[in-house]
RNA sequence: GGCGCCAUAGCCAAGUGGUAAGGCAGAGGUCUGCAAAACCUUUAUUCCCCAGUUCAAAUCUGGGUGGCGCCUCCA
């Protein structure tokens, strides 16, 4: 497949260093409060991209780390009077909600910051011993940027139109030794977490727990790299300095990074106040039309939220839902000759190929759906004319079932329709037989009062759970 | 100031040289006791503007206009 690698901003061929098999690493969140919907981008879209690797037969180690110990979890603790390690349990436990609702599988190593003190603590070792990186008495110990010769490399800035840089920059220049050093490991302040470390008892900073934890995870190089757009600089571009620096090897192979989420066409962040979190949305939308609306545009694309447009998003979503319910209710009572098998068939194979095509130009998962659309539809026409086998219909619901898992999408759902409900669909049925339409409709009515929906088909009644 | 991205129908969105996918919304029709779902037809002679390259441009080049992002915590 081809991927868009930020580092040469190029479609690159993706290799993985070993075939087969694929290291990938995406930074996640800092634990401090529920995620928003754009936090909730880069969650899919990797989750995505290892699905999709897996779907390809790659075996995928992925790590998406916890950042359980900074600023925010600090203040946050001390607004509430709790520890900073309440915190992240808490919000660790809260992200588990939205994101196992977002259908994200677990990454296959979820490292916390606090819990990879040592590797970090090593790893500053390391640049300290090899002369990276200073202490600052009373502050730190800092990474200087100017002692690596590839710094700007993923971000292409230039260390000089960082310091002529428009933006004032907050951070002191006091006792550093070039404006964009910065902290590996702070010293401790009264009423912060720390733990010991040769240089002073202190926390890490912020750039070097990622570079810690991947290389105790995944090793010295990774094959993918990824995070939102906002992450390229400085914090990717640090992770690569701390990370080449100490191992003297490339860290990682692929860039990859997302767009933003905008909301009347800004970024969505907290500092602008304009965010919604995914636990606000879910109680408008199912967390699934949440994740087809992400899906719904290109991942290097900025997508607009609004209202209208998950709206949007939750009918296209049914489209395809639709269609899966309406051929598993069909296979078994269908009476089609299998005429149409032939074209049915040729459309499930093309949807499959089409798929594939698709996202294997760096995972264009809005052509992607666009491919499952085209097989809704033939697969919609068979049943229309029943004219397909069960055999075939079943083929077509079996790769619907199969692309919309690659994208994490539940096409399929077991809802078992309770006895009750179904003596009410057939005392129903008996009704409309005898023309009875005023206790046929009221037995509907009923059927709607329990939470199920009754559709007529050529095949008879079809009850579904609302 | 430096670096970069974007502009395609009412809305969303793909498409990077060969004559405009797909979804949502709308209109008409078919089917139906009704309803739902579905199917068919329909909705951009045209891709922000101007110039250029080419047999051929939404796609490439140059110049505008408008919007956005990073350079500071940030997905």
């Amino acid at each position: 497949m081809k991927i868009f690698n930020t580092m040469t901003r190029y479609k690159e061929d993706f290799k993985p260093m070993v075939e087969g098999h694929v290291k990938m690493y995406a930074c996640g969140p800092t634990v401090y409060n529920y995620f928003h919907l754009g936090n909730a981008r880069p969650f899919v879209t990797f989750d995505v991209l290892r699905r999709y690797l897996e779907y390809k037969g790659y075996e995928v180690e992925f790590c998406q780390n916890f950042t359980d110990i900074d600023d925010k979890m600090i203040k946050r603790a001390n607004e509430e009077g709790v520890t900073v390690k309440d915190i992240a349990e808490r919000y660790i436990k809260e992200y588990y909600v939205d994101a196992d609702g977002l259908n994200c599988k677990r990454p296959t190593y979820q490292p916390r910051a606090t819990e990879s003190i040592d590797a970090i603590i090593a790893l500053v070792k390391t640049l300290m011993d090899k002369g990276y990186a200073y202490v600052i008495d009373g502050d730190g110990v800092y990474y200087d940027v100017t002692k690596f010769e590839g710094y700007g490399k993923l971000s292409h800035y230039k260390l000089e139109d960082l310091v002529a840089g428009g933006g004032e920059r907050k951070a002191s220049y006091e006792g550093k030794k070039n404006p964009g050093d910065f902290a590996i490991w702070k010293f401790k302040k009264e009423g912060e977490p720390f733990w010991p470390s040769p240089w002073g008892d202190g926390r890490p900073g912020w750039h070097i727990e990622c570079s810690a934890m991947i290389k105790k995870h995944l090793g010295d190089t990774i094959d993918i790299h990824g995070g939102g757009q906002d992450l390229i600089f400085p914090h990717h571009e640090n992770e690569i300095a701390q990370s080449e620096a100490a191992n003297g090897c490339t860290f990682a192979n692929y860039w990859v990074h997302n767009a933003f989420v905008n909301v009347d066409g800004e970024k969505m962040s907290k500092s602008l106040g304009n965010f919604f979190t995914i636990r606000d949305i879910v109680a408008h939308f199912p967390y699934q039309v949440i994740r087809f609306f992400i899906l719904s545009g290109h991942y290097r694309m900025p997508i607009n939220f609004s209202d209208e447009l998950l709206r949007s998003a939750q009918n296209g979503l049914e489209r395809i839902t639709t269609c899966v319910k309406n051929l598993k209710f069909v296979i078994g009572k269908n009476s089609g000759d299998g005429s149409g098998d032939e074209a049915l068939l040729e459309a499930v194979k093309k949807a499959g190929e089409e798929f594939v095509t698709c996202m294997d130009d760096d995972l264009n998962t809005a052509d992607a759906i666009t491919a499952i659309f085209n097989l809704v539809r033939d697969a919609n026409t068979s049943v229309a004319n029943a004219n397909a086998s069960d055999s075939a219909l079943k083929a077509a619901l079996d790769k619907l079932v199969e692309l919309t898992d690659v994208l994490g999408i539940e096409a399929e759902t077991e809802d078992p329709v309770p006895q009750e409900v179904m003596d009410l669909v057939q005392k129903r049925a008996e009704a409309k037989k005898a023309k009875d339409f005023a206790l046929a409709d009221s037995l509907r009515d009923q059927i709607t009062s329990m939470g199920y929906s009754v559709k007529d088909t050529a095949n008879g009644p079809q009850v579904e759970k609302l």
